[in-house]
DNA sequence: TCGTGTATTTACCAAATGGTCAAAAACAAG
DNA sequence: CTTGTTTTTGACCATTTGGTAAATACACGA
């Protein structure tokens, strides 16, 4: 059966439920949940029906499933921010990966954005179990930056939903961007943009936050 | 009949038309199209299914009604910003009054959202007729004022662009909000910061784009 | 090659959902 | 009250959709 306890997946089943997986990230991201169907997932993926259902117990394991693979992914880039380095490079990298992301990855970006949307009904526990420690401690390490006087005073907790924001805005609202941007030059002028701004904001300078 | 047309309407037809696309405005913005119902939508607005279908020919038509509605809405701020003012308060303006719609209209803001998400597949029109000319116009202005040496040089799309991400990601992205933020003070940050962020951005001096 | 567990398909089902229709209310005007 | 119009409803329908059961095809080690 499927639902083997503890036995290894054997070939074929690692390979089925990666294309499932992968249909599933395609249909959802563009659908919705509720928009998505199980016959969508199915043609996408090359199999019948049934025989996904064989994979997986319901159309809601499969979105779980997908949600819970996206979340590591998703959390990389901020984790992978590094308290030792120089911080305005950190952050300044920390924008560029995601904006990379939004470039590479925007059917991931898409599916977090609608659930999230909807009120993040499958995917709060894990906002609460691996997102809020992560952003907890980041902003921890950012304020410490800024009491040393390597960065300028903001609330780092509205520096990185503005990161986050800006950058996934990409991804998210691009059916926008392409009407409003339509013929214009492909130069990354957007990772510019993002460059100057998060610079000019964390430069301790002249034009700090008023005390 | 409903399709009177060109006879005004009667008073509770205009009550019931209003009753219906508020409860809409609720019911899509919280599933999304095909997450809602017409179901959901007759409860919510306190009418029967077949009387709903008496006002409007079907769930297209009400969502679309909606979307429409809802784009005057949506540019008016945009459409708000004076060529003739100062540029710097101009924009900063700009960005207060986007905030405060995501926290007075977050349902607007999340319709809006699932809409370009699904790729806008209905209000691509909107967008096209609307929205692009009026964008372009504004980019233009801030160019000028930019040219003029009165605002920072950078992308004036990218600079939109970053306004709407910010001050929609409050409403959008709420739910994630409430699990970072929960149980801290309910103080502004989110208004200061950005404002902190545009004006030093936008403000000629010393961390400007390096040419 | 055979047998056994794995994988896949065919044929269904029940619930949900968008939508229809004719008739009943409700209402306005004379 | 009566008549003509607008509004509302109850009873249905067809389709879609998530899901199931049983039968069939397949892989692969002994």
């Amino acid at each position: 059966m499927a639902e083997q306890t503890q036995k290894k997946p054997s070939r074929i089943q690692q390979r089925n439920r990666r294309k499932i997986l992968d249909a599933a990230l395609d249909v959802f991201s563009a659908h919705g949940f509720r928009g998505a169907t199980l016959d969508q997932i199915a043609e996408q993926a090359g199999l019948s029906k049934p025989n996904i259902l064989y994979y997986f117990d319901g159309k809601e394991e499969i979105h779980v499933t997908v949600l819970s693979q996206l979340m590591e992914t998703w959390l990389d880039p901020l984790a992978g921010l590094d308290p030792e380095g120089d911080p305005l490079t950190e952050i300044l990298t920390y924008v560029q990966r995601k904006l990379e992301m939004s470039r590479d990855l925007p059917r991931e970006s898409r599916l977090f954005a609608n659930e999230i949307l909807q009120g993040a009904p499958r995917m709060d526990p894990h906002l609460r179990a691996d997102l809020k420690p992560l952003f907890d401690a980041r902003c921890a390490v950012i304020q410490a930056w800024m009491d040393a006087g390597k960065l300028a005073q903001v609330d780092p907790r509205h520096l990185i939903f503005s990161i986050w924001a800006t950058t996934q805005h990409y991804a998210d609202f691009q059916a926008q961007i392409d009407v409003l941007l339509e013929g214009q030059e492909p130069t990354d002028a957007a990772a510019q943009f993002l460059q100057t701004m998060f610079r000019n904001l964390l430069t301790p300078g002249p034009n700090t936050t008023p005390a």
